[in-house]
DNA sequence: TGTACATCAGTGAACGCGCGTTCACTGATGTAC
DNA sequence: TGTACATCAGTGAACGCGCGTTCACTGATGTAC
């Protein structure tokens, strides 16, 4: 029985989702937060009436776009499955495509900030390590039964670095390392053949 | 016939070894050009008469970090084919290596910024590129003849994705997705086993 | 149903700080004769 | 070798701007009776 959301509540989700795409987008740092609740059409001074703080905004951002990406992969995932194709080539086909290369605002968290987690502070740091974890637990997932949670932290490595070089070389050699990537994860790894 | 340098080129030569540690360190937007000028014995006043804006030292440091790095893996991957191994082991056991997650300043540029470098001003993406490129020629050059250019892209990827999320998680969870990941790569790889 | 008041959610000006950049100036180094 | 002057390299104060954060205030929403 969930009521329904306040005014506050529906703001402070329309901040939250503002701004998961910004960090994506822009990084870290790469938005204040006047622009963000401009962008959620409310001026800057309510911030703090809905965070503790910048970074208390960054990690819900981090939480919220980390969750939609699983979603949204868990969807292709599922509807791929019941088209025939394997998980785990469904997985890579959608994680490493050309969409994903270009459209870093609703992308891969980790992807858009990897480089960048060690230097956060510790909530921040924290909830980065979640994001990690849970998307290996869904690559791993995508693997056929009887691999190891360890199988998917290098595919997950393989994935995430790939998109990232992609994404600085743009154009056709970002395209080409992706097509690469993907012959090389699909047609090569020991697992992918199996069921 | 080199010259011998000037106390000018000197000074050049300091801010741009400061600032290729503070990059990899901090991040690009990590460290100001005040700090970076302090450590390097200076004054931040005098900074213009070295660089046209930050903006360029950052080339000039991502060019001197990223050379740093080639020669530092060039002379390992030399030195271990003396001893008998093969050239693509001792660049993955160096690349992969837990001094390599702990040491950001000394390590690797690309996996210190890769997933701030699209958001760079073009000056730096140009040469960001640039070390993404030289990169996995360096990484072309540790494969058996015959390996192709998209083979070494693929394993560069999955050598910077590693260290990115080593990192993050940190502690013995970032070692044993090194030590996996060093396992993948040269027990598991059709090309590893050839000299 | 209507009025009176309390609470809620958001506004907009202001503060303090850090940072990239500029500039007038100074002491050191090098050159001309 | 020594003096006079020009150029070089660096100094330190100041400017302008953006950003995170605070705060007194206001209009809207909800509740009591």
């Amino acid at each position: 029985m969930s009521t329904s959301p306040t005014r506050k509540e529906l703001s402070h989700a329309r901040i939250v989702d503002v701004a998961a795409k910004a960090i994506r987008r822009a990084g870290y740092r790469g938005v204040g937060v006047a622009d963000i609740m401009k962008e959620a059409g409310l001026t800057h001074g309510g911030f703090y009436a809905h965070f503790d703080s910048r970074d208390a905004l960054v990690v819900e951002a981090m939480t919220r776009a980390g969750e939609e990406n699983i979603a949204s992969l868990t969807e292709v995932i599922e509807r791929r499955l019941a088209k025939g194709g394997t998980r785990f080539q469904a997985l890579v086909e959608t994680y490493l495509h050309e969409a994903h290369m270009t459209r870093t605002e609703d992308g891969c968290v980790i992807a858009a900030l990897s480089s960048e987690m060690t230097r956060q502070e510790d909530v921040v740091l924290e909830e980065a390590r979640r994001r990690v974890e849970k998307m290996v637990a869904l690559v791993h997932s995508a693997l056929p039964a009887g691999a190891d949670e360890s199988e998917a932290e290098v595919v997950t490595a393989t994935m995430v670095g790939a998109l990232q070089l992609a994404r600085t070389l743009g154009g056709k050699a970002g395209s080409a390392l992706l097509a690469q990537t993907r012959h090389a994860l699909i047609d090569r790894h020991p697992l992918a053949t199996r069921p």
